[in-house]
DNA sequence: GGGAAGGTTGTTATAACATAACAGCGCCAT
DNA sequence: ATGGCGCTGTTATGTTATAACAACCTTCCC
């Protein structure tokens, strides 16, 4: 159990970052097509904001946004756009930041770790196993529906500065 | 490495509530004693408050009691002795609730874990091993500093009802 | 004793995050 | 054509959190 390797965390090392955007936006496309998902303008505008950054965005940072381009300026807007994409596992809501960031595994099936930057505020995604957790969970007869795994710290970059 | 049997989480099953109570605040009385921390009555107060349910309560129900009792009334007076409840580990917030927790080990060093009931709202705390997440961020040279991990799900007894 | 320093509480004000509730509109299936 | 559904637009409000400063008290040093 639970001896697959470990590997990297996405979002955090170099990379091509436009091929990223795309490729993301490419399979939410996608997916959104076979599952009958309507990804609306408001939505898709969206899910390219959060992807233009590897950081935690607030709601409203992303309203504004929005509303600088005349795509909504009331809260509910955003707050239903990301709801969207959270709930179709196109982005993934940080809890100890109130904010949300674009999934970077987009339609494959995960239970989402993050990596979180204190200094740059970066966030790097990795696929995690719990088998500790359930263990215990099991031991206590707790049904454990969703996890939330978030580890707060200083990324590569940060740790040679500080 | 992390071989360390998993354990049932505190909280959750059948216990001496008042045993449990009585042996946390002594506890934390003596290691503030110990360590030269100020347990002042606003402080003291609110972990009593906190101690009396295994549930997350947010920083405005606490307020709320602080009032009633005439400790205190404004925001800041509760946000600051939970920080201080925090800081020392002697209580944890719970991300994914906006609330806190009294802590079910003080006093001994742990990361906590915890088991959340999304019907009851009662919280399991366990101590837990992430050396996966650990292995993850080594590869990307990313230095962890805190972890929070909440399950959520239904409780042993919430199980037999849904 | 006088007075500076540090820590805690008291208070005002406001910032930041989130949702309830309802109205309107377009699509499309019966 | 119309009724249902999903999405957007809007108002209003609810909830969570912190900045900034004033007042007070103890401690410690001169």
């Amino acid at each position: 159990m639970s001896e697959r390797k470990a590997e990297q965390a996405a979002g955090l090392a170099r990379h091509d970052h436009s091929a990223c955007i795309a490729d993301a936006l490419d399979v939410v496309e996608r997916t959104c097509a076979t599952e009958g998902l309507n990804l609306t303008p408001v939505r898709r505008r969206v899910l390219e904001i959060l992807l233009e950054t590897h950081t935690a965005l607030g709601a409203y940072d992303v309203l504004e946004r929005l509303a600088a381009e005349g795509l909504g300026s009331k809260p509910p807007i955003a707050y239903r756009a990301l709801g969207f994409l959270v709930d179709h596992g196109f982005a993934h809501r940080i809890e100890g930041r109130n904010g949300f960031v674009a999934c970077a595994h987009p339609g494959e099936r995960h239970e989402p770790a993050f990596l979180i930057c204190r200094t740059c505020g970066r966030i790097g995604e990795a696929r995690i196993e719990t088998a500790e957790l359930d263990r215990s969970a099991d031991l206590s007869g707790f049904e454990v529906e969703r996890t939330v795994l978030e580890a707060e710290g200083l990324c590569h970059r940060c740790v040679k500065v500080s």
